[in-house]
DNA sequence: GTTCATCTTGACACCCTGTAAAGTTGCATT
DNA sequence: AATGCAACTTTACAGGGTGTCAAGATGAAC
């Protein structure tokens, strides 16, 4: 084999040749992806025991790759009810088409095979865990309208997460990536927001001088 | 064949054979359809061309037999913006965990097949124009929030009801059917609704007389 | 130079799709 | 009663996918 060290060890080169094949809308085959990578069919058997596991193990390496750490960073960073829930907007608006293919694959093959299901709750759970953390600042914040708990508040963002809801609206429906990120903010704010103090003293003013 | 003629004609008994595997959330493969049907694998390929065919023919069939014109009759007869919009969560709780095989089915093979793909688009459109009209009745009520257009609201109604976001809460996050109705039908009215007139009074002569 | 992990080639069993050909069966028409 | 036809059967095949197995090549480290 001429150039079987390119690009770092065995395992890593057919990880990205993985990915790649994924990205790229391709199907997920063992051949595929050993193409690719530049080695034998078999080679990938020594790496990873089936479809399905180097399906997890693309899943992982997409995560790391995309920087999910750093996408979540505005989120973190933002001091109010608004801007936080704007930034998940943006975030998803952004994330989504990214992670689309990866997704459906893991999906796909989520029904034949144990490890993929489980891999699958991990991501569920750990979406909802952030979003949790979000229903929990806004509730801090004062904000948090009453007839949602921290728990709701936070699955139900997570589920408005979800790559079908971005597809439908951005794939099929045609909305442009603004017009999703807009629209979902302002579903955010007026699903579980209530006016913050300040605001609410000023409405009050202003209805008062009206109607006297 | 002894019992070729038991439950109507061949193409009928197959589809019936397709629905029942696919709705066992078994995969849909012509010979377990053709056993199921108790006919050879062959008899399945002189009534449909292809796998994409059969899968096809089954969702249509599965949206007959399934009644979603029936369905959709509490929502027509609604008659405020309120009972509209709870009446469509009501619908998805129920609707989405019947079609959620199927769906799935579709979703999967969409990708290699151009028939699958228009009747996928399809069926999008056709919801899209069932969550327009209600957005429409919301407007012509005088509800719907000056930020939404129907076009808008219409979209965000379909996408809503995308089986993924369904699937997420209920299954994966375990949410129970009531919560699921309760609080997607709060997030509706949340989302898209200004006060009634009659409330909005109400509201303001309450806002007053607390401030006087 | 030997050892060892890593990769290769080649072969196999099994399952699935879709095509093809030739034969059966039973009903309807004449 | 004979014929014709549509629906179905059996059998076979090509092609592609998964996963397993065995035997050989290769190169770096010791």
């Amino acid at each position: 084999m001429s150039s079987r060290n390119r690009t770092g060890g065995g395992r890593a080169r057919i990880l990205e040749a993985a990915t790649a094949v994924i990205l790229n809308g391709e199907p997920l085959t063992m051949s595929a992806v050993a193409a690719r990578a530049g080695v034998s069919r078999q080679a990938v058997y020594l790496h990873f025991a089936n479809r399905p596991a180097l399906a997890v193990a693309a899943a992982r390496y997409t995560d790391e790759q995309l920087g999910l750490a750093d996408a979540v960073r505005p989120m973190e960073a933002a001091s109010d009810a608004e801007t936080l829930l704007s930034a998940y907007a943006e975030f998803l608006a952004d994330y989504n088409p990214r992670i689309r293919n990866i997704v459906g694959v893991v999906k796909a093959l989520r029904r034949d095979d144990p490890a993929l299901r489980d891999a699958w709750l991990d991501r569920v759970r750990n979406r909802r865990r952030a979003t949790r953390r979000m229903a929990r600042r806004l509730a801090g914040w004062g904000r948090l309208a009453p007839e949602f708990t921290v728990a709701t508040a936070g699955d139900w963002l997570a589920a408005q997460g979800s790559v079908e809801l971005w597809e439908e609206l951005v794939v099929d429906l045609g909305w442009s990536r603004q017009r999703f990120s807009d629209t979902m903010a302002e579903a955010f704010r007026r699903t579980l927001l209530v006016p913050s103090a300040a605001l609410r003293d000023a409405d009050q003013a202003a209805r008062n001088s009206s109607s006297t």
